[in-house]
DNA sequence: AATGAATGAGAATTCATTCAT
DNA sequence: TATGAATGAATTCTCATTCAT
């Protein structure tokens, strides 16, 4: 009995721990799956929490301004993830093609998990131009390291300056995600996402190329 | 007394005519302005007649449904004038190249001159899908008939058939609208916008040999 | 039958014309009455709409800002109504204990009349210190004005610089209210009203003579 | 173990001891603080925990009402304190004046240390009408002490019957309260705050004479 | 005893839409 | 036709209060 008890104690109070980021995720999956739903202006804090089945008071709590919050919160934490997904260390001569391949695949994995939150995040940025900034900042800082990296071990690569070099990768990622948004989110003009990817992957190539000599 | 109301109706009826196609422009001129300014959630029907200066009874007179109507019926006429403006009866086999920059300066001025509008477009289709299945169904239409006209003119897409040739034209064209877009509404990812009309003319070339072979 | 609809047009126009002021006044009555029976802050403008029998939109149409617009007109108009109806021109030599006597009466039936409001302006200048500012310059302007009229006028008077008779007057303006507050919207600690009046009185002469040797 | 259960008891409650009336005199401070800066309505109890570094949980405990429990009890404790400031046994006829002077000395420290729950006080009476009843009756038994011990010392104050003196001590008492809340809490309308305890000093004396005649 | 997560009623405010004039 | 006053449902956000840990 008191061992039992014990048990519990110990995970009730794990339980406790976990519910903060649990209640957090939870916000997160519900409100970017209703703005899947009925988009973003028709999505209140009020229906995030019903949809929960959690309090109006609780999103409050985690998220002080509200909708703009759980946008900025989850751009915070996703961005670092993503990027931190992306193993820039083992990239050399030889697996450029194939990390490119995997770069491309990431993004579109990740438009495809998060099109709710892509969603919000364009809507956002409309009424709030510090996050475009922040997004900004966070890209480059990830393609600068990109591009000290891969001039370190790649002899074409260090043919180009680094500026011009991440300069290159800013246009072709975003490039990328011009084009994962609108067929993703606003229209599926490619037959199958495979034939989205493979293309992608060949854009890659045709803009490295180009983006050099102009 | 007869002739001077006779007469009066064909002046206010002048006049009338004359009003209601300004102050629909002015609706839409106030809407899309306001659009950019403070975001499509945050521009409401009150304040475009506000900052209009007409009264919000007249904007539900000619847009019943409100925003709704306005995005839509600006969509109907806008489509249909910009596919007017292509003339595709002098295409030839000598002058495609520069048809098709032609056709690209032409979508970007449009999307400059639109981006109240688009945004708008956007942020509507996400609770109206019909809006987007409408855009489809235009955009069909005008590269059908721009792929029979190039057929017949043309030994080379003659060698393509009809049907892969719409499909290539309509995937050539959401790419360049979803470029577009991110340059002009999100983020510019280019230096200038000469840079990105040159990169999106030689993207063309680019995909219309891709997409030929996949 | 048409003479009939000739007259309804005419009270209906007139009654439509009258209504806006006629809500204005409404929304004050309430609101202030409300203020009374619960406090400020338990008084919210749905309460107000509530009672009044009118939608809390009419309420933001005529007070953009809710609650403190409501306090920040009502005192705009009944300050200027206030010292409007105090009659400066009249005084001379021989009525100035009168005038004294009026002043305070006018005084004590304006706290009388607006206690709702008087609770209300005190609540509100905690979180608006503009209020207070605004309400310093009405009290300062006509006071000066009323000093440059006494010092035309009598000898007495006469003796005291502009200035100085003017602090004076600001001063015992100011305990007036301070005593006629305390006792009306605090606790009543004269047993009468008239013991409240009558002794405001005397202080006043009290005052006047304090202030000039001090 | 025993022993050392002990021990540790007797230490914790001393620490304890201290601790809460520490906690408690804390969430005075910090309450009446924030009172001042953002108005009573403005300040909640979780600003107060927020601002004060404890949980809100503890400002619970020992204020099971919240905001009226902490104005009720500082309310109890600070008029009891105040009271028992005022040394009523050494009054004799002699020093009747400097003890007014002392007396209305006290008041202004007493207003000046005390805004914050001076406004709070004034805020929550408009909802707790049994606040003002306790505030009345303690005024009324010192009151009636202080007329008391006058009647056994001084020879002028034996002329007038306790009742009367109660009554008159108490007007003067609000009178003063009423002036040093409105040039402190409301609008500074004496130059300094020499100027205006020097006028208490000798509106006091006017009134004496006044209330005694009336 | 102390904590602070959680609750949800309710306050402030906006906005699409109607309708009398 | 044109106006704009009026509506009230819906949204954002706050705050007193409870309760599990």
């Amino acid at each position: 009995m008191s061992n039992c008890s014990f048990i519990i104690t110990i995970m009730s109070h794990k339980k406790f721990s976990r519910n903060k980021q649990e209640k957090i995720d939870l916000i997160y999956k519900t409100f970017f799956t209703l703005i899947l739903k009925r988009g973003y202006h028709k999505t209140s804090t009020n229906h995030v929490a019903k949809s929960a089945k959690i309090s109006i008071g609780t999103i409050y709590k985690y998220f002080p301004k509200g909708k703009e919050d759980i946008i900025r919160k989850y751009f915070e934490e996703s961005m670092k993830n993503f990027f931190e997904r992306i193993d820039l260390i083992s990239i050399n001569n030889e697996n450029i093609r194939e990390f490119l391949n995997h770069f491309i695949l990431e993004l579109y994995k990740n438009h495809l998990e998060n099109k709710g939150y892509i969603i919000a995040f364009r809507s956002a940025i409309q009424s709030d131009k510090n996050l475009l900034k922040s997004q900004k900042e966070e890209v480059f800082t990830f393609f600068k390291d990109m591009a000290q990296k891969l001039r370190k071990t790649n002899e074409s690569f260090k043919q180009v300056p680094e500026d011009k070099l991440v300069e290159m990768f800013i246009i072709i990622y975003n490039l990328i995600n011009a084009i994962l948004y609108h067929h993703l989110s606003i229209m599926e003009f490619f037959d199958t996402n495979e034939k989205l990817v493979n293309f992608l992957s060949n854009l890659v190539i045709f803009c490295l190329n180009y983006l050099r000599k102009n």
